[in-house]
DNA sequence: TTAATAAAAGATAAAAAGGTCTTAAATTAT
DNA sequence: ATAATTTAAGACCTTTTTATCTTTTATTAA
């Protein structure tokens, strides 16, 4: 569904999000540590999130990657977009460059109506909602 | 969401049960241009289709692709564990191994429910149904 | 039984995704 | 200022996916 670059963005963000709660920075070894990740390509990843300002960063000690008030409320669809752009959501089940509302596939409507709630629902849901188990103990972002 | 490889096949299989209405045989090279999709890799799904019993195929002269009867009650959710497997199901939306009923990730709940009724859809939908509008013209597999 | 036809299979290659390693740049504390 | 720390960036490597080309095998029709 989703590439694996997305997974790990989305993972990292919800623990940036939970452990920076007061401030504190995280640097990207304890975040992929965390979330089980490899730490170069997640460093890519949110290098490039940070580009597009859904998270923030500082260089040197006691720097890190943390997340300033507004992006808390940053949605998963906007972090999938970012990594993994909108053919999810707009491209054809059937993989039909032509494929539209007008000029349908054999799938088309059904389809659509399976992307449209996974649309839905990734705008629906933010970061910080994520966190709010993660911190009860009732989800996990990693093995153990 | 679908693999190139899944797409070219769901593509191929309506295709094939559409044209093959009284009992003729497709050859790989009609198939593939009908659906404009590429000649050998497209080859090498449909055989190994044919080695799952999804479609059925004759050597020489004269030989070709086609579905028995009983084929054209294929699923689409056939199609798609056949070529694809079954990760999109029963994997995590964010790539945790671990990630269960039981030990859910942050997404867990949210996710799966999209992911049933994509299944259910899946699972509802035949070859046989998907030729219907094909041949009312509603309906596309192709660029035209 | 031979020639033509069409799928099957294998080898190879190109492109994309996933991942690692090294160096550079910025920031902080001393 | 300098050394230490941490992100940023670039080069590079591996694996998987997508795609092509060639050879083999089966079947049919003449």
């Amino acid at each position: 569904m989703f590439s694996k670059a997305c997974e790990y963005g989305i993972r990292a963000m919800i623990y940036i999000t939970a452990a920076s709660k007061e401030g504190e920075k995280m640097s990207i070894k304890d975040i992929c540590h965390a979330i089980g990740a490899p730490e170069h390509f997640t460093a890519k990843i949110l290098q490039d999130l940070s580009r597009k300002k859904l998270v923030s960063s500082l260089k040197g000690p006691s720097g890190g990657f943390f997340m300033e008030d507004e992006q808390r409320n940053i949605t998963l669809m906007e972090i999938v977009e970012a990594i993994d752009g909108n053919s999810l959501f707009t491209g054809c089940g059937l993989g039909l460059k032509q494929c539209s509302e007008l000029h349908p596939c054999p799938i088309h409507n059904k389809f659509k109506s399976i992307r449209d709630s996974l649309q839905k629902m990734l705008m629906e849901t933010t970061v910080l909602q994520l966190t709010q188990n993660l911190e009860k103990g009732l989800v996990f972002l990693k093995k153990n």
